[in-house]
DNA sequence: CCGGGTCGGTTCATTCATCGAACCAATAGG
DNA sequence: CCTATTGGTTCGATGAATGAACCGACCCGG
């Protein structure tokens, strides 16, 4: 995007996490990695973003704390991002903003459904369960394709993986 | 920013609305029309942003109809750029963002704050009243400038109004 | 040990957006 | 007539995003 710079030092709060979350695709690839997404490969083959860029992002992300980078197997090396406990708290962010596309901009058809795991209350935008009435961490979310989703878009390995139901931060793929 | 965009098909709703509000400077300029900035000019003193960008998106935000730009008054003629329904509701994304950098970036530190109009009773993250319990709409929303404001950092009409206690949405200017 | 493939990058030339200063038109006020 | 204000537009310079190519580390099969 977009920012990373000063962003006149006003609103504080707001402008500070724009400089970090407010660059474009930074959001989208925090989205995917709630979704389970961890490894290079799979954010590149599922958001079609030129690599140079996925590069950036991570690494800004991680030295943001957003993002663990973790190895997780040694020959060949190679390294997973998983979101920190201050990336999850992004969760509300990502929500309100689904929720307004899919309130104005799709007529409010969601393409994705989020239950509470084990109770299966629909959790509301808030992240409250519908049924329960609990507030529900993203760890304890199951996401599903909604009546407006498009399956046949894109054919990716996140995508395929994303027609089952799942539960967010789990590993998506392999 | 960074979109306008096709984005990748994908998460509908989260990919739809950042292609509306995720460039550079947008989501600024919606917080200022909810602090009651309505005039270019109050716009351009205040973001420090570049004219013809905030020109750019007045229009893009009035062509998605979030911003309504209408007439107040003949001659010379002016007009004023003010929130339709649909941009009061990007608010819960504005207050997920301010929540998520003042627990992170700032450690805690809010430099604004958010009151019940009314009730005085102090308005949660979820737009929930402590005091009362009700849900808070903008319009009934009081800011206040907060324990870690600052408020040397600038100085111009815009910043100079908000060191006063305002109710959302008001005009924030003569 | 050689060849091919995968994964996770970096490099680089092109294109696009942002920046900031200058310019401009309409109008008001003196 | 002269000057100031508001709300823009235009334009050259800079910086970021894009996408293709390249690369090094490592695995596997033969």
């Amino acid at each position: 995007m977009a920012l990373g710079k000063d962003y006149e030092q006003q609103d504080c709060s707001l402008a500070r996490t724009l400089e970090l979350v407010g660059e474009r695709w930074t959001l989208l690839i925090v989205r995917d990695a709630f979704y389970g997404v961890r490894r290079y490969s799979d954010f590149l083959g599922h958001l079609d973003i030129p690599r140079a860029v996925l590069s950036g992002r991570l690494q800004t992300l991680v030295e943001a704390g957003v993002l663990d980078r973790r190895r997780y197997q040694e020959s060949p090396p190679r390294d997973e991002y998983v979101l920190t406990e201050r990336g999850i708290d992004l969760w509300p962010i990502l929500r309100a903003m689904s929720r307004w596309g899919e309130q104005h901009v799709q007529n409010g058809v969601a393409c994705r459904i989020y239950r509470h795991e084990g109770c299966g209350g629909a959790v509301d935008p808030h992240g409250v369960c519908a049924v329960c009435g609990a507030p529900v961490a993203p760890a304890d979310t199951e996401v599903a394709p909604g009546p407006g989703a498009n399956l046949l878009r894109r054919d990716d390995p996140v995508t395929r993986a994303m027609r089952r139901p799942h539960r967010l931060l789990e590993p998506l793929l392999p």
